[in-house]
DNA sequence: CGCCCCTGTGGCTATCTGCCGCAGTTTTCA
DNA sequence: TGAAAACTGCGGCAGATAGCCACAGGGGCG
């Protein structure tokens, strides 16, 4: 049935892997695309119906991309999704045509509903199995954590700097978190 | 460039009247409205090419109002403006042909400039680039809990259950004000 | 009408957070 | 290479916050 095309855009490779992977279970047919150029080529050869796209590709905006995809594939639903969200790109990427603007960290289930809300032109039944379970806030912010811990390099100041909390209290929040990697979760 | 009538929808009779002076003296030619009603009947008869659109009117929500003035004057620029902001919001917003998407305490100067730019909305020069700094945490939890606020069509107690937080919490957390996006300079 | 679910509110306690200080270790760089 | 700068771990304290309970009112429904 869900003969559903979804082009991933980004450059992140791991975390393209791993929303690959989510979305595929849920019965997408997922290709990736780790660049701009490398998005245009599988757009006019796939026609995919769905995408989602992040906002920072390397050195280039993915915002432009968008009205590039839409040219290629009209009825394209775009989903912007970044781990550097602002209104403002929100804003920008809504004019220009994206359906929707997540920022990460987020569970899979969030980026099917945000596809496919408003969507008609599915059968819908086969892909929405997604039970709206938002993340809760507690992990929500650990995986925030998470993330920008990484882009520290481990530099739990910084971190704390970055996230705008006290070292202290990042630094509690660390020690007493039960320290479980489950680096390919889907769920 | 001065005949420019403006409306501002404000239940903050306040703001209101500090913008409307703000506005004026600015060029613009400002009438103001502190509620739906009074917004529709001010828009019919003035056919105001700008309008200051607050997102809270009392239990009344701001972004109905958008298509409605649209309706009665096709070519009108809507600017939301809110002291409770989030991406959340503002995409809602602009899909429903808001032209931008401000959040109070804003100065006059960006309120003019956002009505008064974008008769190139998709003009493919000026891109807003991403934050270099990712989402502090309290950011990153207030965009969730709008997130999931808008998903329950506003409904509390729902969103407190599914973000696994008690409703208590959720309602204080709520009636505060979010966080800035730049934890600088004014307040 | 009762039943159910929603909302706003106040109060209590346990926990968490921000902030300070201190000591020891690594990194940077002149 | 030695000092300055930055990071880390930790204890403590006051004030903010969360969880939890209870109560009152609103609104839809059979």
């Amino acid at each position: 049935m869900s003969d559903q095309q979804l082009l991933i855009i980004d450059d992140d490779a791991t975390f393209a892997r791993v929303l690959a992977r989510a979305l595929g279970s849920r019965g997408f047919e997922v290709i990736t695309a780790s660049n701009a150029d490398e998005a245009r080529a599988l757009t006019r050869r796939h026609q995919p119906r769905y995408c989602v796209l992040d906002l920072k590709l390397g050195d280039e905006n993915g915002l432009r991309l968008i009205p590039e995809l839409q040219a290629l594939v009209p009825e394209i639903r775009v989903l912007l999704l970044t781990g550097y969200a602002s209104i403002a790109t929100a804003v920008e990427a809504i004019k220009r045509g994206a359906h929707d603007y997540l920022s990460k960290p987020v569970d899979a289930d969030a980026v099917v509903r945000a596809l496919l809300d408003g969507d008609t032109s599915t059968g819908d039944d086969e892909l929405v199995d997604a039970p709206e379970a938002p993340l809760a806030l507690r992990r929500l912010e650990w995986e925030h954590i998470q993330r920008v811990l990484t882009e520290c390099d481990g530099n739990i100041s910084e971190t704390a700097r970055r996230l705008g909390m006290h070292r202290r209290t990042l630094q509690r929040k660390l020690s007493k978190h039960p320290v479980r990697e489950r680096p390919d979760s889907d769920d």
